[in-house]
DNA sequence: AATTCGGGGAA
DNA sequence: TTCCCAGAATT
Protein backbone atom coordinates (compact mmCIF):
# COMPACT_ATOMS: atom_id res chain seq x y z
CA UNK A 1 0.00 0.00 0.00
CA UNK A 2 1.56 3.89 -0.85
CA UNK A 3 1.70 6.79 1.10
CA UNK A 4 -1.39 7.89 0.11
CA UNK A 5 -4.35 4.62 0.57
CA UNK A 6 -2.42 4.35 4.12
CA UNK A 7 -3.25 7.44 5.18
CA UNK A 8 -6.50 7.82 3.96
CA UNK A 9 -7.66 4.70 5.10
CA UNK A 10 -5.78 6.16 8.57
CA UNK A 11 -8.40 8.74 7.95
CA UNK A 12 -11.46 7.07 7.66
CA UNK A 13 -11.29 5.18 10.63
CA UNK A 14 -9.67 8.13 13.54
CA UNK A 15 -10.89 11.15 11.78
CA UNK A 16 -12.94 13.42 14.24
CA UNK A 17 -16.35 14.41 14.18
CA UNK A 18 -16.90 18.04 13.44
CA UNK A 19 -18.83 20.05 12.32
CA UNK A 20 -17.28 21.71 9.48
CA UNK A 21 -16.79 18.49 8.30
CA UNK A 22 -20.43 17.80 7.59
CA UNK A 23 -21.20 20.43 5.04
CA UNK A 24 -19.86 21.56 1.75
CA UNK A 25 -20.78 25.43 2.29
CA UNK A 26 -18.11 27.30 1.74
CA UNK A 27 -19.11 30.26 3.88
CA UNK A 28 -18.88 27.47 7.09
CA UNK A 29 -15.61 26.20 5.52
CA UNK A 30 -14.17 29.16 5.44
CA UNK A 31 -15.12 30.44 8.68
CA UNK A 32 -13.47 27.15 10.23
CA UNK A 33 -10.35 27.86 8.54
CA UNK A 34 -9.78 31.12 9.36
CA UNK A 35 -10.74 30.53 13.37
CA UNK A 36 -8.56 27.29 13.09
CA UNK A 37 -5.28 29.52 12.18
CA UNK A 38 -2.64 28.85 14.43
CA UNK A 39 -5.50 27.43 16.54
CA UNK A 40 -6.11 24.48 18.03
CA UNK A 41 -9.48 22.55 17.06
CA UNK A 42 -9.78 22.32 20.92
CA UNK A 43 -10.10 25.92 21.24
CA UNK A 44 -11.55 26.76 18.46
CA UNK A 45 -14.54 24.42 18.13
CA UNK A 46 -16.78 26.61 21.00
CA UNK A 47 -15.83 29.53 18.19
CA UNK A 48 -17.22 27.93 15.64
CA UNK A 49 -20.21 26.93 16.86
CA UNK A 50 -20.80 30.59 18.33
CA UNK A 51 -20.54 32.13 15.15
CA UNK A 52 -22.78 29.54 13.49
CA UNK A 53 -25.47 30.40 15.42
CA UNK A 54 -25.08 33.88 15.37
CA UNK A 55 -24.24 34.91 11.65
CA UNK A 56 -25.46 31.37 9.82
CA UNK A 57 -25.42 33.02 6.90
CA UNK A 58 -22.80 35.39 5.48
CA UNK A 59 -25.16 38.12 5.19
CA UNK A 60 -25.90 38.28 8.91
CA UNK A 61 -22.13 38.67 9.43
CA UNK A 62 -21.81 41.34 7.11
CA UNK A 63 -24.14 42.83 8.51
CA UNK A 64 -22.80 43.10 12.04
CA UNK A 65 -20.73 45.55 13.29
CA UNK A 66 -16.96 44.91 14.04
CA UNK A 67 -17.51 45.51 17.78
CA UNK A 68 -19.99 42.61 17.58
CA UNK A 69 -17.61 40.78 15.32
CA UNK A 70 -14.53 41.41 18.05
CA UNK A 71 -16.92 40.48 21.16
CA UNK A 72 -17.70 37.51 19.27
CA UNK A 73 -13.96 36.62 19.10
CA UNK A 74 -12.96 38.03 22.36
CA UNK A 75 -10.27 35.35 24.12
CA UNK A 76 -9.42 33.65 20.67
CA UNK A 77 -6.66 35.77 20.08
CA UNK A 78 -4.69 37.25 16.64
CA UNK A 79 -7.76 39.58 16.26
CA UNK A 80 -6.61 40.75 12.53
CA UNK A 81 -8.32 37.12 12.01
CA UNK A 82 -11.84 38.59 13.30
CA UNK A 83 -11.26 41.59 11.24
CA UNK A 84 -10.13 40.59 7.82
CA UNK A 85 -13.08 38.16 8.65
CA UNK A 86 -15.90 40.88 8.88
CA UNK A 87 -14.17 42.76 6.01
CA UNK A 88 -13.94 40.01 3.58
CA UNK A 89 -17.86 39.55 4.82
CA UNK A 90 -19.01 42.36 3.64
CA UNK A 91 -16.68 42.19 0.29
CA UNK A 92 -18.28 38.81 -0.61
CA UNK A 93 -21.70 39.88 0.73
CA UNK A 94 -22.36 43.48 -1.13
CA UNK A 95 -19.51 43.44 -4.07
CA UNK A 96 -19.89 39.64 -5.19
CA UNK A 97 -23.65 39.33 -4.48
CA UNK A 98 -23.33 36.98 -2.00
CA UNK A 99 -21.66 34.64 -4.18
CA UNK A 100 -18.06 33.06 -2.44
CA UNK A 101 -15.42 32.94 -5.11
CA UNK A 102 -15.12 29.11 -5.89
CA UNK A 103 -11.40 28.66 -6.78
CA UNK A 104 -7.71 29.04 -5.59
CA UNK A 105 -6.54 32.17 -7.46
CA UNK A 106 -9.53 33.99 -6.10
CA UNK A 107 -9.70 32.77 -2.88
CA UNK A 108 -6.31 34.10 -2.27
CA UNK A 109 -7.16 37.75 -2.89
CA UNK A 110 -8.98 37.47 0.36
CA UNK A 111 -8.28 39.28 3.15
CA UNK A 112 -6.86 37.41 5.77
CA UNK A 113 -6.95 34.21 2.98
CA UNK A 114 -3.27 33.32 2.46
CA UNK A 115 -1.82 29.80 0.93
CA UNK A 116 -2.68 27.53 3.41
CA UNK A 117 -6.66 28.82 3.47
CA UNK A 118 -7.17 28.78 -0.36
CA UNK A 119 -5.82 25.42 -0.58
CA UNK A 120 -8.10 24.29 2.00
CA UNK A 121 -11.19 26.10 0.97
CA UNK A 122 -10.72 25.35 -3.06
CA UNK A 123 -9.91 21.90 -1.84
CA UNK A 124 -12.99 20.93 0.85
CA UNK A 125 -15.49 23.31 -0.88
CA UNK A 126 -14.80 22.86 -4.33
CA UNK A 127 -13.18 20.01 -4.80
CA UNK A 128 -9.82 21.67 -6.69
CA UNK A 129 -6.38 20.03 -6.76
CA UNK A 130 -4.60 22.43 -4.18
CA UNK A 131 -2.53 20.93 -1.44
CA UNK A 132 -2.59 22.57 1.91
CA UNK A 133 0.46 22.94 4.04
CA UNK A 134 -0.08 23.82 7.25
CA UNK A 135 1.71 22.54 11.00
CA UNK A 136 1.08 19.35 10.49
CA UNK A 137 1.63 18.79 6.80
CA UNK A 138 5.07 20.33 7.32
CA UNK A 139 5.58 17.80 10.22
CA UNK A 140 4.42 14.44 8.56
CA UNK A 141 6.51 15.02 5.20
CA UNK A 142 9.65 16.02 6.93
CA UNK A 143 9.54 12.78 8.77
CA UNK A 144 8.35 10.59 6.61
CA UNK A 145 10.55 11.67 3.78
CA UNK A 146 13.30 12.80 6.26
CA UNK A 147 13.85 16.21 5.23
CA UNK A 148 15.49 18.50 7.01
CA UNK A 149 14.96 22.17 4.97
CA UNK A 150 13.93 24.64 7.83
CA UNK A 151 9.93 24.30 7.22
CA UNK A 152 10.07 28.60 8.16
CA UNK A 153 12.73 29.45 5.15
CA UNK A 154 11.85 30.49 1.61
CA UNK A 155 13.17 27.77 0.32
CA UNK A 156 11.65 25.23 2.81
CA UNK A 157 8.19 26.80 2.14
CA UNK A 158 8.51 26.13 -1.68
CA UNK A 159 9.87 22.58 -1.29
CA UNK A 160 7.39 21.29 0.92
CA UNK A 161 4.50 22.96 -1.11
CA UNK A 162 5.88 21.19 -3.89
CA UNK A 163 6.03 18.16 -2.12
CA UNK A 164 2.68 18.31 -0.90
CA UNK A 165 1.52 19.36 -4.36
CA UNK A 166 3.14 16.09 -6.29
CA UNK A 167 1.29 13.64 -3.51
CA UNK A 168 -2.39 14.96 -3.25
CA UNK A 169 -5.05 12.41 -4.41
CA UNK A 170 -6.16 14.28 -7.58
CA UNK A 171 -9.29 12.28 -7.22
CA UNK A 172 -10.02 12.84 -3.76
CA UNK A 173 -8.15 16.10 -3.01
CA UNK A 174 -10.50 17.19 0.05
CA UNK A 175 -10.03 13.84 1.45
CA UNK A 176 -6.36 14.04 1.06
CA UNK A 177 -5.52 17.35 2.57
CA UNK A 178 -7.83 16.82 5.37
CA UNK A 179 -6.57 13.10 6.14
CA UNK A 180 -2.59 14.61 6.28
CA UNK A 181 -4.13 17.13 8.48
CA UNK A 182 -5.57 14.97 11.14
CA UNK A 183 -2.93 12.30 11.04
CA UNK A 184 -0.46 14.85 12.62
CA UNK A 185 -2.29 16.20 14.81
CA UNK A 186 -3.54 12.88 16.02
CA UNK A 187 -0.63 9.97 15.31
CA UNK A 188 2.67 12.01 13.97
CA UNK A 189 2.04 14.60 16.82
CA UNK A 190 4.99 17.13 17.65
CA UNK A 191 6.04 15.23 20.90
CA UNK A 192 5.99 11.61 21.97
CA UNK A 193 3.88 10.07 18.34
CA UNK A 194 3.25 6.16 19.22
CA UNK A 195 5.00 5.22 15.85
CA UNK A 196 4.64 1.19 16.96
CA UNK A 197 0.98 1.76 16.09
CA UNK A 198 1.81 4.50 13.30
CA UNK A 199 0.61 2.70 9.16
CA UNK A 200 3.53 4.68 8.17
CA UNK A 201 6.11 3.56 10.07
CA UNK A 202 7.39 0.93 6.76
CA UNK A 203 8.18 3.92 4.99
CA UNK A 204 9.38 6.83 7.37
CA UNK A 205 12.68 7.99 6.99
CA UNK A 206 12.75 9.91 10.52
CA UNK A 207 11.89 6.76 12.35
CA UNK A 208 14.36 4.41 10.29
CA UNK A 209 16.88 7.21 11.42
CA UNK A 210 15.97 8.19 14.48
CA UNK A 211 14.94 11.35 13.84
CA UNK A 212 11.33 11.90 14.64
CA UNK A 213 12.36 14.21 17.49
CA UNK A 214 14.51 16.26 15.59
CA UNK A 215 12.16 16.42 12.71
CA UNK A 216 10.73 19.02 11.39
CA UNK A 217 13.74 21.54 11.43
CA UNK A 218 12.44 25.39 12.54
CA UNK A 219 14.53 28.71 12.51
CA UNK A 220 15.32 30.21 15.66
CA UNK A 221 12.63 31.25 17.95
CA UNK A 222 11.47 35.32 17.97
CA UNK A 223 12.90 37.22 21.22
CA UNK A 224 10.03 38.24 24.02
CA UNK A 225 10.24 41.84 24.85
CA UNK A 226 8.99 42.72 28.70
CA UNK A 227 6.31 45.65 28.45
CA UNK A 228 5.15 47.30 32.27
CA UNK A 229 1.80 48.38 31.96
CA UNK A 230 -0.30 50.16 34.52
CA UNK A 231 -4.54 50.60 33.66
CA UNK A 232 -6.21 53.08 35.41
CA UNK A 233 -9.71 52.15 35.97
CA UNK A 234 -11.63 55.03 36.52
CA UNK A 235 -15.04 54.98 38.40
CA UNK A 236 -16.91 57.63 39.96
CA UNK A 237 -19.71 56.77 42.56
CA UNK A 238 -22.66 56.40 39.75
CA UNK A 239 -20.62 52.92 38.74
CA UNK A 240 -19.52 55.03 35.44
CA UNK A 241 -15.97 53.59 34.05
CA UNK A 242 -13.45 54.90 31.51
CA UNK A 243 -13.32 52.73 28.76
CA UNK A 244 -10.74 53.23 25.75
CA UNK A 245 -10.35 51.92 22.11
CA UNK A 246 -6.92 50.66 20.84
CA UNK A 247 -6.19 52.43 17.49
CA UNK A 248 -3.46 52.35 15.44
CA UNK A 249 -0.55 49.47 15.48
CA UNK A 250 0.10 47.02 17.61
CA UNK A 251 -1.56 44.44 19.78
CA UNK A 252 -5.29 44.09 20.30
CA UNK A 253 -6.11 46.78 17.60
CA UNK A 254 -9.61 48.02 17.52
CA UNK A 255 -10.64 46.47 21.22
CA UNK A 256 -11.57 47.91 24.01
CA UNK A 257 -9.27 48.80 27.77
CA UNK A 258 -8.92 51.01 30.44
CA UNK A 259 -7.05 54.22 30.07
CA UNK A 260 -2.62 52.70 29.35
CA UNK A 261 0.19 54.45 30.94
CA UNK A 262 3.13 52.63 30.06
CA UNK A 263 6.35 52.63 32.52
CA UNK A 264 10.08 51.79 32.19
CA UNK A 265 9.90 49.46 35.19
CA UNK A 266 7.13 47.78 37.81
CA UNK A 267 6.02 50.36 39.78
CA UNK A 268 5.64 50.47 43.74
CA UNK A 269 2.44 51.50 45.63
CA UNK A 270 3.84 54.82 46.16
CA UNK A 271 5.08 55.44 42.81
CA UNK A 272 1.59 56.58 41.29
CA UNK A 273 2.67 60.27 40.51
CA UNK A 274 5.45 58.50 38.06
CA UNK A 275 2.66 58.04 35.67
CA UNK A 276 1.97 61.88 35.33
CA UNK A 277 -1.48 61.17 35.35
CA UNK A 278 -2.42 64.23 37.46
CA UNK A 279 -1.92 67.12 34.97
CA UNK A 280 -2.79 65.23 31.39
CA UNK A 281 -5.26 62.31 32.11
CA UNK A 282 -7.87 64.38 34.78
CA UNK A 283 -7.06 67.86 34.26
CA UNK A 284 -6.60 68.98 38.06
CA UNK A 285 -9.54 67.18 38.72
CA UNK A 286 -9.70 66.03 42.51
CA UNK A 287 -9.45 62.01 42.85
CA UNK A 288 -8.49 59.08 45.39
CA UNK A 289 -6.57 56.09 44.14
CA UNK A 290 -5.53 52.71 45.49
CA UNK A 291 -3.50 49.83 44.04
CA UNK A 292 -5.23 46.41 42.95
CA UNK A 293 -2.68 44.40 42.56
CA UNK A 294 0.32 45.21 44.22
CA UNK A 295 2.64 41.92 42.76
CA UNK A 296 2.32 42.41 38.85
CA UNK A 297 -0.04 40.40 36.95
CA UNK A 298 2.28 38.69 34.19
CA UNK A 299 0.48 38.34 30.85
CA UNK A 300 2.07 36.15 28.24
CA UNK A 301 1.77 36.75 24.16
CA UNK A 302 3.76 35.44 22.05
CA UNK A 303 6.47 38.22 21.41
CA UNK A 304 5.76 40.38 24.89
CA UNK A 305 5.85 39.42 28.51
CA UNK A 306 3.26 42.47 30.05
CA UNK A 307 3.64 42.78 33.96
CA UNK A 308 0.49 44.72 34.76
CA UNK A 309 -0.62 47.02 37.56
CA UNK A 310 -4.02 47.86 37.76
CA UNK A 311 -4.75 51.17 39.54
CA UNK A 312 -8.58 51.77 41.29
CA UNK A 313 -9.09 55.69 40.49
CA UNK A 314 -12.20 57.00 42.36
CA UNK A 315 -13.17 60.14 40.87
CA UNK A 316 -16.45 62.61 40.98
CA UNK A 317 -16.34 63.64 37.34
CA UNK A 318 -15.01 61.43 34.75
CA UNK A 319 -13.03 62.39 31.98
CA UNK A 320 -14.43 61.75 28.51
CA UNK A 321 -15.55 58.22 27.18
CA UNK A 322 -16.87 56.65 30.26
CA UNK A 323 -19.89 53.92 30.07
CA UNK A 324 -21.85 52.36 32.54
CA UNK A 325 -19.95 49.55 34.30
CA UNK A 326 -23.43 47.09 33.74
CA UNK A 327 -22.84 48.08 29.58
CA UNK A 328 -19.08 46.70 30.31
CA UNK A 329 -19.58 43.43 28.66
CA UNK A 330 -20.76 44.85 25.25
CA UNK A 331 -17.04 45.81 24.37
CA UNK A 332 -14.58 43.24 22.98
CA UNK A 333 -11.28 43.23 25.05
CA UNK A 334 -8.18 41.44 25.26
CA UNK A 335 -8.12 38.74 28.17
CA UNK A 336 -5.85 40.88 30.31
CA UNK A 337 -9.05 43.23 30.70
CA UNK A 338 -11.80 40.31 30.96
CA UNK A 339 -10.13 38.67 33.78
CA UNK A 340 -10.26 41.44 35.69
CA UNK A 341 -13.58 42.72 34.90
CA UNK A 342 -14.71 38.91 35.85
CA UNK A 343 -12.80 39.29 39.05
CA UNK A 344 -12.97 42.61 40.51
CA UNK A 345 -15.80 43.52 42.30
CA UNK A 346 -16.84 47.06 41.30
CA UNK A 347 -20.28 46.64 44.12
CA UNK A 348 -17.02 47.76 46.56
CA UNK A 349 -16.76 51.69 44.57
C1' DA B 1 13.87 37.57 4.92
C1' DA B 2 12.44 38.75 9.32
C1' DT B 3 8.99 40.43 12.43
C1' DT B 4 4.56 40.91 14.30
C1' DC B 5 0.44 39.73 15.22
C1' DG B 6 -2.93 35.79 21.19
C1' DG B 7 -4.09 32.68 23.89
C1' DG B 8 -4.28 28.12 25.42
C1' DG B 9 -3.04 22.99 25.15
C1' DA B 10 0.20 19.44 26.15
C1' DA B 11 4.50 17.43 27.58
C1' DT C 1 9.29 25.79 31.39
C1' DT C 2 9.07 25.04 26.23
C1' DC C 3 7.01 24.08 21.93
C1' DC C 4 3.16 24.12 19.12
C1' DC C 5 -1.30 25.15 17.01
C1' DA C 6 -5.81 23.39 10.04
C1' DG C 7 -1.00 31.18 9.08
C1' DA C 8 -1.36 35.95 7.20
C1' DA C 9 0.17 40.51 6.79
C1' DT C 10 3.56 43.76 7.33
C1' DT C 11 8.19 45.48 7.61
Amino acid sequence: MDFNKKLTNWYSNNKRDLPWRNTKNPYYIWLSEIILQQTQVKQGLPYYEAFVKTYPTIFDLANATEQEVLKLWQGLGYYSRARNLHTTAKHIAFNLDGEFPNNYKDLLKLKGVGDYTASAIASIAFNEVAAVVDGNVYRVLSRYFGIDTPINSTSGIKEFKKLASSLIDREQPATFNQAIMEFGARQCKPKNPDCAICPLQDGCVALQKGLVETLPVKLKKTKVTNKYFNFLVCVDQNKNIVLEKRTGKGIWQNLYQFPLVESKRSLKTNEFHLLNVEEELFKGLKFDYWLYNESDIIHKLSHQHLYTKFWIVEINELPKGSIPVKNLDLYPTPVLISDFINTFNFNNI
